[in-house]
DNA sequence: CCGATGACCACCT
DNA sequence: CAGGTGGCCATCG
């Protein structure tokens, strides 16, 4: 779980069910924000972790914040979603091209 | 241990 | 696109 989290990749982002889903918990996204809320290792990349379909999801009511911190990762944000989200998006990239898997390149 | 929350998700209307 | 519904799960009290 939090392991996943500290292996999101810089300029890459990842859906709160993606994280579930790589941490072997598919449908435990919500438990992954309480996770984030709770902050147990604050040091973690929480603000590359958004909602489904690129929206930004919440920061702690911040969430203009981890736009910003989003775009500084080189992403774009406009009006509450990441643009090409699906070019961003943690395996999203790797995963056009031919069958190529991502779940099995990161969850070792 | 049990119940209540909630930085969520997918599906349907 | 907006709004409602049911489900799944780790934390906290």
């Amino acid at each position: 779980m939090l392991r996943v989290l500290s292996r999101i990749p810089p300029g890459h982002v990842a859906t709160y069910g993606d994280v579930a889903r790589l941490a072997g918990r598919p449908g435990a996204a919500r438990a992954v924000g309480n996770i984030m809320r709770a902050a147990s290792i604050p040091q973690l990349p929480y603000h590359r972790v958004i909602a489904a379909g690129g929206r930004l999801g919440g920061y702690g009511g911040r969430e203009s914040l981890k736009a910003a911190l989003l775009m500084a990762e080189g992403l774009t944000v406009r009006r509450g979603r990441v643009l090409h989200f699906t070019r961003h998006r943690w395996g999203g990239a790797q995963a056009t091209r031919r069958g190529t898997r991502a779940s099995k390149l990161m969850e070792p």
